[in-house]
DNA sequence: GGTGCGATCGCCT
DNA sequence: GGCGATCGCACCG
């Protein structure tokens, strides 16, 4: 048997707890005054003094026109940001997502090519948003990806900045008195982040390219380049009555990261005996 | 830590 | 009328 040793992702400090330099302060506000007059990466490159294309570019509609399966990967590492209507940017990096492949993938709302009042969302251009309600009191946010009726669900997010204002507006939603909820807690779930960004149903529809108050962006830090082998490939969360359509793996997740919402250990143990004869071989 | 259960209502058949 | 791409909480070990 084989040890590894992992990375173990850390959370960072509450941004309560974090003094701001004033250059990170500037970046901020410049990318922030980028995203609302509608550019591409070139014009960032071009008219930021503070960062080149490397540096948090928001990411266009070519991202997003890709298929499926490859877009949910693609999202992992990424940053979602979200500008309150006070000008608060709440920033999470997406750790966990599913794809829905529409037409021939049963547990997809587009499944048989149906399109409704509810999910034509999904059948947009890539990059829109669809937020549908669940359970009648919860929201999931998907994105559409290429190919008929195809989208990718966000499960959970690492929050990287406002991450007080998040609590709050979980807080809202919870208990009076209930305990705080730890970083970690905060987006490790599809209807909890919706919760913390304060993503609402007038969200669906919307252009995730183009949208003032929400988009994505490159993971500053490492340009978001994730290495296919800390991406554990499991089985959809809470799609088990669609028969052999519920056992495909078609959920993505950072391994070992904190803020994953449901960790599969049977995937993840698969990965580490395939790497092992995968080495064997060679 | 893991598991089981109830809440709650829009959407679809 | 039935069900769901979920969540929080109580309970157990």
């Amino acid at each position: 048997m084989t040890t590894r040793k992992r990375n173990k992702p850390s959370l960072p400090e509450s941004d309560s707890d974090k003094t701001e330099c004033e250059a990170a302060k500037r970046l901020e506000q410049c990318q922030s005054d980028m995203n609302t007059v509608g550019h591409n990466d070139l014009l960032h490159h071009h008219l930021s003094p503070y960062f080149s294309m490397r540096d948090s570019p928001r990411l266009t509609y070519s991202f997003f026109n890709q298929p499926c399966v490859e877009l949910a990967k693609a999202f992992l590492g990424k940053v979602l940001v979200r500008k309150l209507t006070d000008g608060t940017e709440l920033r999470g990096k997406i750790v966990e997502t599913e794809a829905y492949l529409g037409g021939e993938d049963k547990a997809s709302h587009s499944a048989g090519g149906k399109r409704t009042e509810r999910n034509t969302a999904m059948f947009m251009k890539p990059g829109t948003i669809y937020v549908y309600p669940i359970y009648g009191i919860y929201l999931c946010m998907n994105i559409s990806s290429q190919g008929e009726g195809a989208a990718v669900l966000l499960r959970s997010l690492e929050p990287l900045s406002g991450q007080d204002v998040m609590r709050g507006l979980r807080a809202a939603k919870r208990k009076p008195g209930a305990k705080s909820l730890k970083d970690k807690e905060l987006c490790n779930g599809p209807s909890k982040l919706c919760q913390a960004l304060d993503i609402r149903r007038s969200f669906d529809r919307r252009d995730l390219a183009t949208d003032v108050e929400v988009w994505l962006e490159m993971d500053p830090e490492k340009e978001a380049i994730v290495d296919a082998g800390e991406v554990v490939m499991a089985p959809r969360i809470g799609v088990d009555s669609h028969r052999e359509w519920a056992t495909k793996p078609l959920r993505f997740y950072l391994r070992g990261h904190p803020c994953v919402s449901v960790l599969n250990k049977d995937a993840e143990r698969r990965m580490d005996s395939q790497s092992d004869t995968e080495r064997t071989v060679c």
